[in-house]
DNA sequence: TCATCATGCCGAT
DNA sequence: TCGGCCTGATGAT
């Protein structure tokens, strides 16, 4: 799945482009119809991340839940302003494989087209899409959700509480919070970094390199794991997530501008250890190792990481 | 062409 | 701890 960094900028886009405007909201595939009913005529009037979750605010107060699970994805299309300044994101956003960015040459202008600028506008759903927000200019299709729904403003609130703190979308004392939840408990902190209720928006790839950056042994029960470390954690994240939302993908090592173009086609540039294994640690030259942790892979140097 | 895998998460066991 | 769900890319056949 999208980490945390995909879906700010999945909300930056929205709120440029849909915010704002009066939708046309259908479910091409059928699956979410009820929903799209329920929304559809209504001006847009909010779009927000924390953690993974993405949180779409409708005049009547209604509003849209929606989480990519593994294999979800945003399709643009039509009228898109650019979330860095020359790069238009084409096609879709969400499922990394989908990620595409185009830079614009010279003299073009800051407003870019979908992928296909001479097919018809609005253009026919592609393949199993669950919700199609449209405005006037542009479109976006949303695919393979693991969570869509509408809630009510109570309800969103719920939902919006049981996650963790994201320092992208701040709140009072988020980081003493998230101090707070990793060192109380005595489950690894490898888990607990993965655990959205503890900090939101983490993922697989983010686990890995934030335990390398901080030198940190993945198995450290969250009890062992002194509160400076804890903020210094938070404080990393905080770094990579800006990062990553800034370049729409996720690097953890400082590339050169060449290295960075060619981290588009070879990630292992990017990373220090996720999907590295075997390859020499960049610092000790020690193997990387894989093993499994609460089911998902868990990339590390056993010998930088005591 | 097929099997496997993936940046996620939930619910049953 | 496991299977299930959702989709597309990849590497092996």
């Amino acid at each position: 799945m999208p980490e945390g960094h995909t879906v700010h900028r999945i909300a930056r886009q929205l709120g440029l482009d849909l915010v704002g405007h009066r939708l046309a909201v259908s479910s091409p595939q059928g699956r979410f119809a009820a929903g799209a009913q329920r929304l559809d005529g209504q001006v847009l009037v909010g779009s927000r991340a924390v953690g993974k979750q993405l949180f779409l605010e409708f005049e009547s107060g209604d509003v849209l839940r929606v989480h990519l699970g593994l294999y979800g994805a945003w399709d643009f299309f039509g009228r898109l302003t650019p979330l860095t300044p020359g790069v238009v994101a084409r096609g879709s956003m969400g499922a990394p494989r989908l990620r595409r960015a185009v830079r614009m040459g010279e003299g073009e202008r800051e407003v870019g087209t979908g992928p296909d600028a001479s097919s018809p506008f609005p253009p026919e759903p592609v393949g199993q899409v669950r919700v199609r927000l449209a405005s006037r200019e542009t479109v976006a299709d949303l695919r393979g959700p693991s969570a869509c729904e509408v809630l009510d403003p109570s309800e969103a609130a719920a939902a919006v509480a049981r996650l963790g703190p994201d320092p992208a979308s701040p709140t009072d004392g988020a980081r003493d919070v998230m101090i707070d939840r990793l060192t109380s408990r005595s489950v690894a902190v490898g888990q607990l970094l993965m655990d959205q209720s503890v900090v939101a928006g983490i993922g697989n790839i983010y686990r890995a390199e934030l335990l390398f950056r901080a030198r940190l042994d993945p198995h450290t029960p969250g009890r062992r794991v002194p509160a400076e470390l804890a903020g210094a954690l938070w404080d990393d994240w905080a770094v990579l997530l800006a990062e990553g939302i800034r370049a729409g993908m996720i690097v953890t090592r400082d590339l050169s501008s060449e290295d960075h173009a060619r981290a588009l086609t070879d990630p292992t540039l990017s990373t220090w250890v996720y999907h590295r294994t075997g390859l020499p640690c960049l610092v000790c030259g020690t193997p990387v190792v894989v093993e499994a942790m609460a089911g998902r892979n868990l990339y590390w140097c056993p010998t930088c990481q005591q």
